[in-house]
RNA sequence: UCCCCGAUAGCUCAACGGUAGAGCAUCUGACUGUUAAUCAGAGGGUUCGUGGUUCGAAUCCACGUCGGGGAGCCA
């Protein structure tokens, strides 16, 4: 049963050869002499009505003609199946009841620029593009959390506001907290999504993320959603055999429940439905041999030393060697969070892994297993120049009843800017909050 | 923070040292099958700002503002 007296558009197929009443937005018009086409819009999807000049009343008449572009208006009319209509349905339409009139609508069915566009991001959402790409946002913040939540994760939540830094060294987002100093916008909830994983086992954190560092690119936002599971008793290979089911499962439920969305983007759906797990394994030392013969492949790449970390053009060449995406492993624990894991095979490198997504689209998912010795991890805090008192909870973790545990963080404007073929993250989520954007 | 590029009608762009232009949008009129309808007509400009060069600047130069692309950093 519908919450509202109006019929949904996506469901009209259900209602052929009866009378309905839609409410919604006019998408376009074509006026044609006695003859008027309005396409309605009502978010579930959109149908074309046919306002016939003779069979309908004077006063409707003149109500349809008075509708402009997204004018708001509830129409009556028989539903019909009709070739002729782009939906395969349209509406014979009885009555035309207007809500709003619209005057002046800035953003027309042309071409526009990004710049316009983005300054009209609120009503930018409206467009046909938009709107498939932010429902498959929906889609997957959806499918993430119901996988994790069938595989027994309970979600907790993690703090916005904190007091220090969690990774210590990225630029922050700074406030003033009442008379307790300086209060920090989180850039993870890892560190207390582990607290939360040693109560529940399996637990993820999911919520908005903050890294005030003056990134320029299509793939950077200031602020970002990130899902972050952290899982107790589970080693690196179980984290990356979570991660790239995880990441499968999404992709598939994309294709399932989102095609037509997929379709209105022009996203090629072969390299998607390759998506299943196992995915490719490289390790740091396997990707510097790989740079170093096949830089040539990718302009502006050059090979690396062992030791340091990879730039864009690497992850470029990389990801383009394989049709899904491709974990790089082990990584030197040097240029790698604090908090990683050594491998006790060669403790120059840490049991932590990047996912960079296949055609491209660079990484999408960094994850590690998490030093569980308070020893340990209290010296790596001190080599790092942390503050032993800004962690004392963090090493209470592992003073009481401490075990492995494995994490990882997947970003979801990146993963939507893949799966959805979009090629700048700022389309990914309603509002892009960039270097230089903050309005809308 | 660094490198490259841009700003002209509501929008997308042209004019590149010599009278400010087009398409779309808007308004008026015609049209019973349009899918970004078509046809006819009309209105619409502080060429981002400040200074400079020049007989003359949208055009060349400097600085500034706003924005775009990329690097680094990362998800």
């Amino acid at each position: 049963m519908s919450l509202l007296a109006t019929t949904s558009i996506a469901t009209i197929a259900d209602y052929a050869g009866q009378t309905v009443t839609l409410s919604g937005w006019i998408h376009n018009k074509t006026e044609k002499g006695k003859l008027i086409f309005l396409m309605l819009r009502d978010g579930s999807a959109m149908i074309q009505c046919v306002v016939f000049k003779k069979n309908v009343s004077e006063a409707c008449f003149a109500h349809a003609q008075q509708l402009t572009q997204e004018s708001a208006c509830r129409i009556t009319g028989g539903v019909r199946a009709d070739s002729r209509a782009p939906s395969g349905y349209e509406l014979d339409v009885q009555d035309v009841e207007i809500v709003s009139i619209t005057e002046d609508y800035p953003i027309s069915p042309k071409e526009h620029g990004v710049e316009f566009l983005m300054e009209h991001r609120h009503l930018w959402v409206r467009s046909s593009k938009q709107h498939a790409l932010l429902r498959i946002r929906a889609e997957v913040i959806a499918a993430a959390q119901e996988w994790l939540n069938a595989q027994g994760f309970i979600r907790f939540d993690t703090p916005i506001l904190t007091a220090t830094a969690a990774e210590g060294t990225t630029n922050l987002f700074g406030t003033d907290y009442f008379d307790l100093g300086r209060a920090y916008l989180a850039q993870t909830g890892q560190l207390y999504v582990e607290s939360g994983m040693m109560s529940f086992g399996k637990v993820y954190c999911f919520g908005p993320t903050f890294r005030a560092e003056k990134s320029k690119t299509r793939r950077h936002l200031t602020e970002f959603w990130m899902i972050e599971p952290e899982v107790a008793f589970a080693d690196h290979d179980d984290n990356l055999a979570l991660q790239e089911q995880f990441v499968s499962a999404i992709v598939q439920r994309v294709l399932e429940r989102r095609s037509e969305d997929l379709r209105v983007l022009e996203r090629d759906l072969e390299p998607l439905k390759r998506i299943v797990p196992p995915f490719p394994r490289l390790s740091y030392d396997e990707a510097i041999e790989l740079i170093r013969t096949k830089h040539h492949e990718v302009e502006g790449c050059l090979p690396i030393a062992w030791g340091e970390d990879f730039g864009a053009a690497h992850e470029t060449l990389i990801a383009q060697q394989f049709d899904r995406p491709v974990f790089i492993e082990r990584f030197p624990s040097a240029i790698k969070a604090f908090y990683m894991q050594p491998d006790p095979n060669r403790p120059e490198v840490a049991l932590c892994a990047d996912l960079l997504a296949s055609e491209g689209y660079g990484e999408i998912i960094g994850g590690s297993q998490r030093i569980h010795d308070p020893v340990l991890l209290e010296a790596r805090i001190r080599e790092h120049g942390l503050s032993i008192e800004d962690y004392r909870w963090y090493l209470d973790l592992r003073r009481y009843g401490t075990v492995p545990h494995s994490g990882f963080g997947m970003g979801i404007e990146r993963a939507v800017a893949w799966i959805s073929g979009t090629r700048h993250i700022r389309e990914t989520i309603p509002f892009p909050r960039q270097l230089y954007r903050l309005y809308p």
